[in-house]
DNA sequence: CTCCTATATCGACACGTGTCGACAACCGGT
DNA sequence: ACCGGTTGTCGACACGTGTCGATATAGGAG
């Protein structure tokens, strides 16, 4: 591989000005510039990446902490972490997956000073999450996707959870349901108060509420068996209910199939609208789903650009970005049973 | 952060040492490296990896070029990437993502050179593949999860097609299905002759016409909306057709979905066998899906493993590694219709 | 005691880049 | 003619590690 030290011999120029001709952080005569440019062409040259990092270059790569066991991720996680990437590379970073629940905070503080990595993007975001709290104290950048309780000056992207709650408990009120329930994530051991289950059922007790609607909670884990029980369940506690809101996306789809097994017909006896699901998601179920739209995908691009401004050191006007995604009507929904 | 001669002065010995108490490559006294581990455990020292990078370390890192674009990933090749993350970070290695169709091949010779990638992982590999081509005539490592049509000398991992035809139109068979057909990927332009579309046809067709079995194909692109219209169509040029056979995950439960659209009972009236969905996903239909199950994870931990081995320069017996899903009976499986 | 080998340690250097201080050339104003 | 300031270029060095050659010590065979 050519080196900057090739490029100079064969530009005619120094070495020193091989770098400052490509950084631009000293001012190059046009001409020497364009010589420098075609020799680099010429031999193919390509920075070196280590002795950049060495040198105290800023760092190219952004590491995501995913939270994917031998599992795997649900699909939205997925569109976060596709958007994220996408973004990165148009801006050439790269995003290095860091796989594992309890991941070594220490390490990746390493690879941080090491210079591997300019940053860190974190996932599933607990109220009080410590990883959050050890790499802010240890300096690493970091930008969320969702949000801690307390988070001043924290960079991240969320949902905005009271506006979607919002959405979707006006679109069954207005198709007539009265009582109406909400499937609701459980977690595993050691995950408790992940912010977005927490908001979200918070933000619609309350809106249910402020509209006189009542309202109740269904637990199921995020897998389509589990979201199978979750229907048994609601249906032998709760048979009043009417309109159901489905926060996990591979729950609801387990859900909806779970109401054939039961000789239930959606949407003339239930009406289900999906707040999690991803585009690609919408048809997997029949009838199609209604959904308030997540952005799934825009979002981790945000969160990957929120991360990249905080390595440069650029300043940001808007670190805190909500999201709010749109009513999409499918075959999910429907007036309410008139009689039971 | 502190550096190896921050831990050569604490312990008392030379850098040189250090860096041989810790790579082990040459003999140091069983007295010398408890010190130097003590002094190492006191500073909280870590390797900078770009020092060591530069000075020709063996990287640690694995690069995954992965071809999910704006509309992501099927979930099968989720469970690729979560397998080959895991294994990899057990063995001190890390991913890294490489998004995008048509990736800047020089752009991965270039970090491979620069020590910051130790190989590549490629998926969805087409018979005659220019990204392996290049890379291998480049020299840098890679493995494939999937195959070329020559793919002599090259490390993989892909499914051993024919055993796997087999068993799905052998469990057809025995429930007495004489007219089966298979749902065919239907890729994007310019993404001919994947490997895994091309020899599962192949295979399919010729173990058909073995047993003296009618079969026919239909297209579909992997997402559920086209899997819908697969049915469809199937119903209407192909009423005889009795038994299915799925290739695309998110493509066989749209074709379930759409069962339920079109007033079709299944397992009654037809009976599908999907042969290419990971565990999480067999119950998002109802009835839940008889598969061969695929070890997707396990395929991913492999391909991980095989790449890892390359890097390290280590000899490699077998290289070259077919699986076979086992055959698990749920319930879109059963006889068929007796009149029609 | 001497010679040879194996073991244990050290000092020195290379890897390729970013950046600082120095220097030369040039410009415009008095 | 002189001077301060700007522009363009160069040489030198630091960054932290892996590894080679050399040296010191110990152990055993003759």
């Amino acid at each position: 591989m050519a080196t900057r030290a090739d490029v100079a011999k064969l530009a005619g120029v120094s070495e020193s000005t091989v770098s400052y001709a490509i950084s631009g952080v000293r001012s190059i005569k046009d001409e020497t510039r364009q010589k420098v440019f075609k020799a680099i062409k010429e031999l193919d040259y390509r920075p070196h990446f280590a002795a950049g990092a060495l040198a105290g270059a800023k760092a190219k790569a952004l590491a995501l902490l995913f939270p994917g066991g031998e599992q795997g991720i649900s699909p939205v996680a997925l569109e976060y972490i596709t958007g994220a990437a996408n973004c990165a590379r148009e801006q050439g970073f790269h995003l290095i997956l860091w796989p594992g629940e309890d991941t070594e905070l220490n390490e990746i503080r390493s690879f941080s000073k090491s210079g591997m990595i300019g940053g860190v993007l974190l996932m599933e975001i607990q109220l009080e999450d410590p990883r959050v709290d050890f790499l802010r104290s240890a300096g690493v950048p970091i930008a969320l996707i969702g949000r801690t309780a307390d988070n001043k000056g924290l960079s991240y992207v969320d949902r905005d959870f009271a506006a979607t709650a919002k959405k979707a408990i006006d679109h069954l009120i207005k198709l007539g349901h009265k009582k109406i329930a909400y499937i609701q994530n459980s977690r595993a051991k050691g995950k408790l108060n992940v912010g977005v289950d927490v908001r979200n059922a918070k933000e619609i007790k309350s809106y249910c509420k402020k509209v006189g609607i009542s309202v109740v909670e269904i637990l199921s884990h995020n897998d389509a068996e589990s979201g199978r029980n979750a229907l048994i369940t609601l249906r032998k506690e709760h048979p009043e209910v009417t309109g159901v809101i489905g926060l996990n996306d591979l729950a609801t789809i387990g859900f909806i199939s779970a109401a054939k097994e039961i000789g239930l017909e959606i949407p003339k006896d239930l009406s289900i609208i999906s707040i999690n699901t991803p585009n690609n998601q919408v048809h997997m179920t029949w009838p199609s789903l209604t959904t308030i739209q997540l952005p799934a995908h825009q979002m981790g691009r945000a969160a990957a650009e929120l991360l990249m401004h905080l390595v440069r050191g650029e300043e940001n006007p808007n670190s805190q970005q909500l999201f709010v995604g749109d009513l999409e009507v499918r075959g999910t929904t429907a007036k309410p049973p008139t009689k039971r």
